[in-house]
DNA sequence: TCTGGGGTCCTAGGACCC
DNA sequence: TCTGGGGTCCTAGGACCC
């Protein structure tokens, strides 16, 4: 279809939710950090000097108490609210520098290239005024990795982290075929996107453990043994774009809001506080962009690593006679739900809700039975502007409590510097 | 005591139909 | 004694991602 290449390029931000702290705390620098999970269980984020400690991704923070102590590790909880505004920062500043934007992730993004070598002197220097003005912009430090497909674009972005001689910025296609063999000679299978624990086992047990191997490997026999997808990915290896930039985020097709305990619950009145916080939460993103849903799920469970108490895990669906995006519709059904798999005498400690079938508002089925009553619509929207103009959770429906005992817990939260008047960092002279 | 949350895609197998 | 074949749809589960 095209006959000029494709250049991909990722951008990625180092230790993003670290390095998001450190930008308003600059104590931070050059200090072992790591960010927690909700109720501060796990680390999700961690700077290099942790990373060099062998602190894994999602390890249990009250499993390091004792190296923490050691090495004066400091913990912070999530500040959701400051890395999702650091991040919209981040990619208005890249499309500064190319039309072809693809956001995959709060800390990284795919940019089509292609055209924009006659502008700069290479890749290269391109991939550096990027991470030059990233820098100076937002404070953020990140590296670029360059090359004709996604996959690749990955790698590359792998090797400009780890390797101090590209200077954070790696274009794959400027190195010559036998020091490309080189570098990938050297990387393991499991670093390849696409390629996870379990894949990466099986390929090693075929004898296949570097990156070089795989990608020397027939696309046809990876196909016999992982299938189609794993198929596309050696083909990326070799240079083959097959995934494209998807530049418009589609809608999704399901919202998930869940969440664990802050303390542990019993009593079926707290889990449906909780249900219905949930479930707001998630109508909210439904609304937000222009879904309606035909079907909840609701599932709740108790906590799995202690072994010893009795479990408990169940779910249902529950399918809706009219499509909607009524958080009261929605949190009935969910409460409805609750009740046909709540059992006493269980200790919960997660709750969860998804929402299911989903299909664009525009194209609502007008039900013969029920007919959509404008004055709803308005509601949600005026809850929904007051909850943005106010902060989340401002106006609730009362079925989710005033106590909220149950809710997380963030021992270690960093003021929301970007987004609260009342929290701007301050400067003392 | 203390172990995250939110997504996508693919496949296998069962139900059902003609 | 002998008991078809092919197609679709749905769901659960597995694998991956950040």
């Amino acid at each position: 279809m095209e006959n000029t290449p494709r250049v991909f390029a990722l951008v990625d931000c180092n230790n993003f939710y670290v390095s998001c702290e450190r930008v308003f705390n600059p104590k931070l620098a050059d200090k072992p950090v790591v960010v927690l999970s909700n109720n501060d269980g796990c680390a999700v984020a961690r700077s290099n000097e942790v990373k060099a400690l062998g602190v894994k991704m999602g390890a249990p923070w009250f499993q390091m108490q004792h190296l923490a102590r050691q090495h004066g590790i400091i913990a912070l909880s999530s500040n959701y609210t400051l890395y999702a505004d650091m991040s919209q920062r981040v990619m208005t500043i890249l499309r500064d520098f190319s039309p072809e934007v693809e956001v995959y992730s709060i800390d990284e993004s795919f940019l089509g290239l292609q055209g924009l070598s006659s502008l700069w002197p290479s890749y290269s220097e391109l991939g550096q005024a990027i991470r030059h003005r990233v820098g100076q912009w937002t404070g953020l430090p990140v590296c670029v990795g360059i090359a004709p497909t996604k996959t690749l674009a990955k790698l590359a972005n792998h090797l400009a982290k780890k390797r101090p001689e590209f200077g954070g910025v790696c274009d794959l296609a400027s190195l010559g075929e036998p020091q490309l063999a080189g570098y990938l000679a050297c990387l393991e299978v499991g670093e390849v996107w696409g390629v996870g624990r379990r894949i990466a086992a099986r390929l090693q047990a075929l004898g296949i453990g570097s990156v070089q191997v795989l990608r020397a490997t027939p696309p046809q026999v990876i196909r016999e043994h992982f299938g189609v997808v794993m198929e596309r990915t050696v083909s990326e290896l070799r240079g083959i774009s097959c995934l494209d930039l998807d530049e418009v985020t589609p809608p999704k097709q399901q919202i998930i809001a869940s969440r664990s305990f802050g303390a542990l619950v019993i009593s079926q009145e707290e889990l449906r506080e909780a249900v219905s916080r949930y479930m707001q939460t998630a109508a909210e993103k439904l609304r937000q962009q222009g879904s309606l849903c035909s079907a909840v799920q609701v599932f709740i469970h108790t906590n799995p690593f202690r072994t010893h108490d009795r479990q408990y895990s169940n779910g249902v669906v529950v399918p809706l006679t009219q499509a909607t995006d009524d958080s009261r519709r929605l949190v009935a059904a969910a409460l409805w739900g609750l009740a046909r798999i709540y059992r006493p005498g269980y200790c919960y400690k997660k709750a969860g809700v998804m929402l299911l079938d989903l299909a664009p508002a525009s194209v609502r089925q007008a039900s013969l039975f029920s007919q959509v009553n404008p004055r709803t619509a308005q509601l949600m929207r005026v809850l929904d502007e007051l909850n943005a103009a106010h902060g989340r959770n401002t106006i609730h429906l009362a079925s989710s409590g005033i106590q909220q005992r149950w809710a997380a817990r963030f021992d270690h939260r960093t003021p929301r510097y970007t987004t609260r008047w009342d929290e701007l960092p301050r400067v003392h002279t």
